[in-house]
DNA sequence: ATCAATTTTCAATTTTTATTGAAAGTTTTG
DNA sequence: CAAAACTTTCAATAAAAATTGAAAATTGAT
């Protein structure tokens, strides 16, 4: 297989890989297409090799930006912006981590703190029991991610995979 | 809160959360529904606590038996088939686990390694260094989740935390 | 301060995904 | 074996999510 079409399958295969795990496919293509390009790229770039709008683009970029996994560079003598992606996968795994947590786990954790507030009576035993073990196993995944955040990644799986083999 | 409405709520926080982890809408909140539910639900019961169709009603109900997280049961008397959640979360996770495995991390793990027959020059150097990159991650991940399928919640929680405080 | 280059925004539109509901299929009962 | 009870399927429809593109805003060079 031909380089530039190796590329453009992986520029796919994140894509699919991506909605399947609520990210939007053009964003997951905008990342796969930064980790593949040797040199930063500007949104002009962005737009062609993946055939989307200026606002496509920027947007997602944008979103990159925030999730930490894209960075801005100039490049001399260029007014443009150009896109370089983090390209230590560890480090992406961490910071997607971070950030679902923040984003997504934080908020849930609060909703379900919440929801024990219900009335106590016979019958609420059991949701509350129900939501106690969701909100258990929630920190338990949570503190597995801090875990994972803070090591570093030969120390996290050496440790782990030693202690259970 | 009153308990209803509590219950009304959880099904709405776990609908979003499972919406921003690529599973559909209805299928979570079914899913919340049989988790609160103290009995078994029929296919009706389950149409009317959510106003949804019997078509979304029964192929979410069967998706969620093929994710091993809802069981069929028999009422004695009742010709319908009843419905009950698996209550034990680190179950839940555990099936989750498997799934998503099977379904997404094995085909992307196949994926990666045909993009690795890229014609090999000078330029694909860094394009396999990528790929191999994000297999060595994936790898590592997937082992990860299988040694959290095989441990016993306690045991596992408990070792971690041990050796990283 | 001007203005061309570049970036951002967002209402309108398109595309994708989810849902409906009625018809077809299956099972169970008498 | 008829027919009622129940379940499944799937083409049509609706809803949600993503995308466009042109206008507005911003930037930075002169």
């Amino acid at each position: 297989m031909e380089l530039e079409q190796a590329k453009q399958q992986f520029i796919q295969t994140w894509g699919n890989f991506g909605t399947q795990w609520g990210i939007n496919r053009s964003m997951a293509q905008v990342h796969a297409l930064l980790l593949v390009s040797e040199r930063p790229l500007s949104t002009e770039e962005v737009m062609e090799q993946l055939s989307i709008s200026r606002g496509n683009a920027n947007m997602n970029i944008r979103d990159l930006i925030n999730w930490n996994l894209v960075y801005k560079e100039s490049v001399a003598g260029d007014r443009k912006e150009y896109f370089r992606a983090e390209k230590d996968m560890w480090e992406v795994a961490k910071r997607i981590i971070k950030e679902r947590k923040r984003r997504e786990i934080e908020p849930l954790q609060q909703h379900l703190s919440e929801l024990k507030k219900v009335d106590q009576s016979y019958e609420s035993i059991s949701f509350v029991a129900t939501i106690e073990n969701i909100e258990r196993l929630v920190s338990r995944l949570d503190g597995l991610s801090d875990t994972l955040m803070k090591a570093d990644e030969h120390v996290f799986f050496g440790k782990i995979l030693q202690f259970f083999k």
